[in-house]
DNA sequence: TCTGGGGTCCTAGGACCC
DNA sequence: TCTGGGGTCCTAGGACCC
């Protein structure tokens, strides 16, 4: 592992926490293998049909600007933008055009880089001119990718994080403990990352509606309402405060799921056996893909738009799809008999590797 | 208007043990 | 007859992120 603190003096210059964030990934990927959608409002989502029960990944700006945004139905959005051009979601497509930028990023001289997601990562360098550095490498991306990214300079993971916010499109913003509170001090809490409209609407019964409430609050007073890690967690969150280490260890996964939203509800036991047996592939594939046993199993069933039920079980550790699939049609039997089921999602957890560092997870755990 | 799919971690409460 | 106190494990549910 090699790693950068921010915050401790070295021989190149002050450690800084970058945040690349590439702009409207998705829809920017797709109009660079259709260069005659530039323009176009573009919606990626399900798979591209408007009548099926999907919702959308992406949109370019100039579907944005019709108020369609990730998240909502798709049928919604053809009908605010009816001469949207609606594609189907590509995964290997976006898999290989990160895989692109993170090389570009991993190139940099000095960089250590810490990949969050598709589109995202923090790279943690020594420099100087943070800004200069950050101007350098979205031109790196840019030539190598054609893409554009927006940079987040910070001395902290979540400053560098919420700094890219500011910076987009394809700009750059800084954000540190000495102009964190100048910037974010009067906005809502659910501008900070990790919070969402649930927590924000319970801090706000504490009185604590901006950043700058929550700064000064006592983290051990968010105890009784959130619990002993997430109360001084929020706190913590405030100050924009928390790791200042870009670790580059590779992340190991916990576990691996599938998920299938019916077009139409299934009613007939048989269905829901063939649905699961259907989920238990996929998941044992990508299991085995990773050579580690499974310990514990999640059926997540969907009744009805809003009630959702989970049964979970431990399993001996078991490498054997066989058993795997005799345990995850085990959980079948805990369901409700005849209820129109429209989701079906089966999780598998996998033993950790003993020997192993936990390994980097790209969470609020150790922020 | 009607809510995807793939992840992670935290919390509460019950069971069980000493 | 009434019922301590600490600990761990498991299950279910919640919240958030991209």
């Amino acid at each position: 592992m090699r790693s950068v603190r921010a915050g401790q003096t070295g021989l190149v210059g002050e450690p800084w926490v970058l945040h690349v964030d590439l702009d409207q990934f998705i829809a920017a990927v797709e109009v660079l293998r259709r260069p005659e959608l530039a323009g176009r409002a573009v919606i990626v989502g399900g798979r591209g049909d408007p009548a099926e029960r999907a919702v959308v990944s992406t949109a370019s700006y100039e579907a944005r600007a019709f108020g369609v945004g990730s998240g909502m139905p798709l049928r919604i959005a053809a009908r605010k933008v009816p001469d949207a051009v609606i594609l189907p979601v590509d995964q290997e497509a976006y898999l290989a055009a990160s895989g692109e930028v993170m090389s570009v990023l991993r190139a940099r001289p000095g960089a250590t880089v810490q990949v969050l997601g598709w589109d995202e990562a923090f790279v943690g360098v020594e420099s100087e001119d943070p800004e200069s550095f950050a101007r350098d490498l979205q031109h790196a991306v840019l030539e190598k990718t054609r893409l554009h990214c927006s940079v987040g300079i910070g001395d902290t993971l979540v400053r560098a994080k919420v700094a890219t916010t500011f910076g987009k499109p394809a700009g750059v913003f800084r954000l540190t403990e000495a102009n964190w509170l100048e910037v974010m001090g009067s906005r809502p809490t659910i501008e900070l990352w990790g919070v969402g409209t649930k927590v924000s609407a319970r801090l706000a019964t504490l009185g604590i509606t901006t950043v700058a409430d929550l700064a000064a609050a006592d983290p051990d007073g968010l105890v009784p309402e959130f619990g002993p890690k997430m109360g001084p967690w929020y706190a913590q969150l405030g100050r924009g405060d928390g790791a200042r280490t870009v670790d580059d260890t590779p992340w190991v996964a916990r576990g691996h799921s599938r998920e299938t939203t019916f077009q139409q509800d299934l009613t007939e036991p048989g269905q829901i056996d063939d649905a699961v047996r259907e989920l238990a592939a996929h998941v044992l594939a990508d299991v085995a893909a990773e050579g580690r046993p499974v310990v514990g199993l999640t059926l997540k069933v969907r009744y009805a738009p809003f009630f959702t039920k989970t049964y979970a079980r431990k399993i001996p550790r078991t490498a054997d799809p066989a058993e795997v699939l005799a345990h995850a049609l085990d959980l079948v039997a805990k369901m409700e008999p005849g209820r129109p089921v429209r989701l079906l999602g089966l999780r598998a957890e996998m033993a950790m590797p003993e020997d192993s560092r936990q390994g980097h997870t790209p969470t609020r755990s150790g922020w």
